[in-house]
DNA sequence: CTGGATTTGTACGTATGTATT
DNA sequence: CAATACATACGTACAAATCCA
């Protein structure tokens, strides 16, 4: 689950804190590895996971951004971001 | 150099397209290329990419962002973007 | 065939926080 | 303390592609 821990207008930032962009990513890369979103299937629109997390759309791409150009998804216009069918090669 | 071609309202779009982030992040490879910003070479800022590009510094980052990500620069907050001392490794 | 709805892709803008000089 | 610069988050607008009634 994605936490947003309400940054602006907080005390303190905590140490280990991570960006909402990279948990986007570590969810989306959690559900590829779990086989829960296996290779081929389609996320949710950047919108609807966006409603999800409570965050905005422009953060979730943010995140499917960095998935898209790593190779982990593949986006097609007007159709929708899908998990690549073949895992990005490792570095 | 970057050229915008003045996307909104032009009657056509033409078939070589290159988004304005992706020329950015060409220019910036082809500079590091080409040896005339070596490792550890401090980019211009942001801003005054977005100035020289005639384009937003948010289009900028952009393209910075992915290249920060794929490992060919490294950002330090206050400091600046650097060219990576390492090249990241070859896909 | 036409038009609307949906969804990704791109571009721009604003605000705030953090780190360094 | 002030200026500079990156990092994050949010928001808007429009274009392009696809699907479907």
């Amino acid at each position: 689950m994605i936490k947003s821990m309400g940054l602006a207008g907080s005390i303190a930032m905590p140490a280990d804190f991570t960006p909402l962009y990279r948990q986007v990513m570590e969810e989306i890369r959690a559900k590829i590895s779990s086989g829960e979103w296996p290779p081929g299937h389609r996320l949710p629109s950047t919108r609807d996971l966006a409603v999800q997390y409570d965050i905005s759309p422009g953060t979730v791409r943010e995140g499917v951004n960095r998935l898209l150009e790593a190779g982990d998804l593949r986006g097609h216009q007007g159709l929708g971001v899908f998990v690549a069918e073949r895992p990005p090669p490792p570095v």
